[in-house]
DNA sequence: AGACCATAATCTAAGCCTCGAAGAAAGTCA
DNA sequence: TGACTTTCTTCGAGGCTTAGATTATGGTCT
């Protein structure tokens, strides 16, 4: 089944089209001749491809190489300032909204501190409306160049135009951020859970640059994930794959936020593994809590390795990827420490051969990607329509 | 990332092809013009491209339908003589070799015994050939027609030409079953899990039919599965994807023969089951002794449902698939009395949204698919070649 | 029966696309 | 300055799909 497959002979223009555009934004700057090797596309085609990109101004020249005694290559590269992306973080605390060039370099940003347990959501759909219109302002951009606005946000969100997000964290039932929001902005929109956004964000320009099959596990206050199936965000039939926090770990287990019993989240969160020590500590203190905890050695620490071991040997048996990144804050904390006993637990729960050790290793972006990946959805469909502009709304 | 595409004129007309190709084996008999519409393709391109397809007796007229008052539309069907897959089951107790005709009827069998507990791979490897040799012949079919062999055997196939397989039950290490095949004939070659075999036998022909992203699980004496992601069996980096019997659902508990604690296999297959129940049972009485168990009422059939329920609720929150089968002869025999308990289990373990309960439901090709499973393994690539002949031989 | 209509399939001309080969551009080296 | 090397562009050829016109094949109405 399956069906995918160009139709007419100008699909397959735009589709290469695409393909010379993702080698140029992740092969970084290159001459004509490198992408006529990279894409498999003739020397010719590529010529009349950069030519027209070189008109639109979606790519730009980049300097020159001479070669031992030959005409000096051109690069090219994709012009960071054709177009910009807005990356929306809802977070806990704040919503930060940031203004990317196409080279992912922030332009603006603007934060709004929202009070913990208060999420209201017309309250956090309004601080997104301002922040954008904001960091359009400073960064001197006209709303003509910006492609969309990805916003990356707790829990579930479901499919559609209404983006409906389900989010346990700020007792959304059922709210239309989609909605809500294109009432305020005629930009393009993207919608999706803030752990996929990040886990993207990884993927891109992080540890899982490169790789086609990759499982992402993100630790901060709580546990999510996203899934890297060839090459691209898994989000299954309803855009609610890979929630890793609800992977269970110990049938009829501790009791998890979500209603069900052993889940990952239940044990392996920031919050989790602080009340399974037994300490108090509100959102604001988690980290320095948790850092202590480490510090002292305590015996919780120890179980809360063994028990990611046994969440990722399911993982490794079920996704076998080709890696394995561990990110969010507790995630860093705690593999920046120990990973090799990370690595050594998960390899207690695996057969050898689908697992390599090195498979796991930590994030790179650190914990403030998520805005960033947030922008990444906006750049996607820019990259497969070649810079076709602006298309139809849609949500991710 | 993920460079796809297609690259020249050429590329296109093959993938129309295998567009109509499909289109036609899995959409039964159709006309020419509901062929355009399914496949959104120009009536004219069908036109040329059926009359291709005709000339090559790749596919054959298969009557007419008379419309309302308009010359009657021919139908076309793919010629189930074209060509010739032979599926292999490595089974416990005995080796499966069917001949099957495109239409996945079968034109020929051969069974070999295999004394439990001794799976010489050698004699595997002979069984099969001698297999694929006696079906050609019974089948009266010129081995020039036959498309492949695929073999689906237990444990995990690591990619490359010498397919080495490794199967705990069978004591196989790393029996390079490719090449000793190989070396036995000359026809393409497909080794894969026969759990996984199954699966896309489930997706293509029983309850998997039409779905993108589903979930295949699979009780026998053991526990095995498949995954289906956009429509195709994802292998994952090293083919060893999809091994729910080693998704974990109690950490630290029972052994499992993998080597590893709590896996599913370990609570689930009906070898652990009676085990659990404290029945002792050769793997020839399993069946009847499940059945006792079943018919007893025993609370280890119970526990057994809330397990297998935990794993699935994994399972959803992961691939978030659009419907989970549950095949295999023990899981039939569970899943004819108890699906509504299993539905039930699960929903407990799965926030509301991602999960509908009528996602769960039985397999509906019986237990002995493995072999039918395997032939589709050579039957995929020629949709996706459209019947370019005989390419190289590959492990898929 | 014959004129007319409806639907299916094929034919034809036009517009794109990619490719290979040949040519132009832009340097180095002696 | 001229030979050489390497990069990039231009051009003709061969293919592809499409829209629209044309042919095929039956029913329906008078």
């Amino acid at each position: 089944m399956g069906t995918s497959g160009r139709r007419t002979v100008r699909d397959l223009r735009r589709g290469n089209r695409a393909v010379l555009l993702r080698a140029l934004y992740f092969g970084g700057p290159a001459s004509r001749n490198e992408l006529s090797a990279e894409t498999g596309l003739s020397a010719a085609t590529i010529s009349t491809m950069t030519g027209d990109l070189l008109a639109e101004q979606v790519i730009v020249e980049a300097g020159q190489v001479d070669s031992d005694g030959g005409r000096p290559r051109v690069l090219l590269k994709v012009n960071p300032a054709y177009g910009y992306a807005v990356g929306v973080d809802v977070g806990e605390t704040q919503v930060k909204v940031e203004l990317f060039d196409l080279d992912m370099t922030v332009r603006a940003r603007a934060h709004y501190a929202v009070r913990s347990a208060k999420h209201d959501p017309e309250l956090v759909a309004r601080h997104i409306l301002t922040g954008v219109d904001a960091v359009i302002a400073e960064g001197e951009v006209s709303a003509g160049q910006v492609l969309g606005v990805g916003v990356g946000v707790p829990g579930i969100v479901e499919p559609g135009p209404d983006a409906l997000v389900r989010a346990k964290t700020f007792g959304w039932e059922a709210v239309p951020l989609g909605a809500l929001l294109r009432a305020g902005t005629g930009l393009p929109l993207f919608v999706d859970n803030g752990a996929k956004t990040m886990g993207q964000a990884e993927l891109w320009f992080g540890s899982g640059k490169g790789t086609r099959d990759a499982v992402i596990v993100l630790m901060g206050s709580g546990v999510g994930g996203a899934i890297v199936t060839d090459g691209h965000l898994y989000r299954g039939a309803g855009m609610a794959a890979g929630e890793v926090g609800h992977l269970k770990i110990i049938a009829g287990g501790r009791a998890c936020r979500c209603g069900a019993r052993g889940c990952l989240e239940a044990y392996l969160g920031a919050e989790a593994i602080l009340d399974r020590a037994g300490v108090v500590a509100d959102s604001a203190d988690e980290e320095a809590a948790l850092a202590r905890l480490l510090e002292e050695g305590s015996p919780v620490i120890g179980e809360s390795v063994e028990l990611l071991g046994v969440g990722l040997s399911s993982l490794v048996h079920l996704f076998n990827p080709e890696r394995i990144v561990i990110g969010g804050w507790a995630g860093l904390m705690l593999g920046g420490r120990l990973l090799a006993d990370i690595r050594r637990a998960t390899a207690a729960g695996t057969q050898a051969q689908p697992f390599q050790p090195e498979t796991i290793v930590l994030g790179r972006l650190g914990p403030d990607a998520v805005a960033l990946g947030a922008a990444t959805l906006v750049i996607e469909p820019f990259l497969t329509g070649a810079g076709a502009h602006r298309s139809v709304t849609t949500i991710a």
